[in-house]
DNA sequence: ACTTTATATAAATCAATAGATATGTCAATT
DNA sequence: AATTGACATATCTATTGATTTATATAAAGT
């Protein structure tokens, strides 16, 4: 139904979500990046790659070195998406009864009858 | 560093996803999720059972059935976490440069001298 | 040209997980 | 209390994926 599994899958793992966190500062070497984190080059170097295809991540070489950055395009629908629930992430104190100890919005007791699909 | 580790890695399978996406159009019963989705019925409860264990769903008895309701935290938590890249969301048209076919943000030509963290 | 530095790729290992089948539990109906 | 219906749990299998070690490529410096 929609790629976003994909983004969802890629930031699931710790290292590659601490990888973006890095980059949210700005581009960065892949070697900045090894000594930063505690993972050894051949595996940020995959992450990168793994980042860099699910559209995650551009590069460009520096020298002998290589700097990577952050695009834009799969923050922009990570957004889009959260924007569809809205209704959840606000605080609707307009109906009040639903908010009783901030547990949450939909509790509901049960129905004398129950036939409901 | 963070939990949002683990709230994308539920959110990363495409089953797990569907079904947070059922929810969001109101409180629904296993047996209502199975039949809308190809899955197993035990596959569902796992399911189930793990967005609960992430905070993500709610439940409670309705009869000999049992509604399942989204929770509001751990969206809150992902709209905070996608905020911190609001720069990268949103269309930054102040530096024109960097925005060359729309495709990315941050490229730089190679610096003369490279020396660089 | 040779060495060093930076990064990428290959191969192997190990752990985590989604899925299905089978079974257990509990509520409701008769 | 026996049966039916709804959901949970256990177990097994197969697959995926993260990490490491070793190696390849490529650019810089000497």
């Amino acid at each position: 139904m929609s790629n976003l599994s994909e983004a969802f899958e890629v930031l699931a793992d710790p290292t590659r979500l601490r990888i973006v966190e890095e980059l949210r500062g700005g581009e960065r070497s892949v070697g900045s990046i090894v000594s930063t984190l505690g993972v050894c080059q051949p595996g940020v170097s995959r992450h990168l790659r793994i980042l860099h295809q699910a559209g995650f991540v551009q590069s460009h070489p520096d020298g002998q070195r290589r700097l990577y950055s952050l695009q834009r395009k799969p923050f922009r629908a990570l957004d889009a998406w959260i924007h569809d629930y809205r209704d959840l992430v606000e605080a609707r104190l307009d109906r009040l009864g639903q908010l009783v100890g901030e547990t949450g919005p939909s509790y509901r007791p049960a129905t004398k009858n129950p036939r409901r699909e």
